[in-house]
DNA sequence: CACCAGGGTGGTT
DNA sequence: AACCACCATGGT
């Protein structure tokens, strides 16, 4: 079992996800954040009360009062932090000249930059640069890491490259990669739970129920 | 009532 | 390096 065929049976069982809904590269960039530990129905309401008052962009974003971004984004969750968080990615983007500009920045660099930001780690910075720039890499989530554990076996242990330099050699390119992580998501969140049996995902394996 | 959701940070061992 | 508590709301 390797992961070019977990990519084509979640897509034959889930159907492509569309992944990422968004009108803008900067409400991608603001939706990966507010959807960090919550789910993306609140992340949504958290982006559509925003854009209800006008303040979905940088410029309007860096310069709000905290409150008021609070006030529209506590649906989300941890809405204190991740308020003075998404201030400080707007100013971020604000400050390179917008996210027209930080599209020609080189993968490397840009994912450098992304992550000594507050409250951008790996996963949500690798999630921009896949859906908001589409550049080639892979979001390690908890589902992924869980489902290498059991393809590699009991007692591996497998660290986040080893994960990555493992996927990225079966598939690399953007659609995949981009549908990759939206099936690993939908399978996690809905499939496996309600019906934990799951016989008919084609993966058993990768279901939440399966004992490695 | 407990548990989880498209994580990240800072402190302790 | 591997844990841990914490952040907080909304749904099941």
């Amino acid at each position: 079992m390797v992961f070019g065929d977990v990519h084509d049976l979640l897509l034959a069982a889930h159907g492509p996800q569309r992944w990422w809904p968004a009108e803008s590269r900067f409400e991608i960039i603001a939706g990966a954040l507010l959807v960090q530990r919550t789910t993306w129905r609140s992340a949504e309401k958290a982006l559509a009360a925003l854009q209800g008052r006008r303040m979905l962009d940088p410029v309007t974003l860096a310069a709000a009062r905290a409150a008021d971004i609070e006030s529209c984004i506590r649906v989300a969750g941890f809405y204190r932090s991740k308020a003075a968080r998404l201030k400080k990615l707007s100013q971020f983007v604000v400050d390179c000249g917008g996210t027209d500009a930080l599209a020609d920045e080189g993968t490397d660099r840009l994912r450098e930059r992304l992550l000594r930001l507050d409250g951008i780690g790996a996963e949500t910075a690798d999630a921009i640069l896949l859906y908001a720039f589409a550049r080639p890499v892979l979001v390690i989530d908890a589902y992924l890491r869980r489902f290498a554990q059991r393809l590699a076996g009991v007692g591996a242990a497998i660290a986040d490259d080893e994960i990555a330099a493992w996927i990225l050699a079966e598939i690399d390119s953007v659609p995949k990669l981009n549908e990759l992580h939206a099936l690993v998501v939908a399978h996690g969140k809905s499939h496996c739970r309600k019906q934990p049996r799951c016989d008919d995902c084609g993966v058993r394996a990768l279901c939440r129920s399966a004992r490695p």
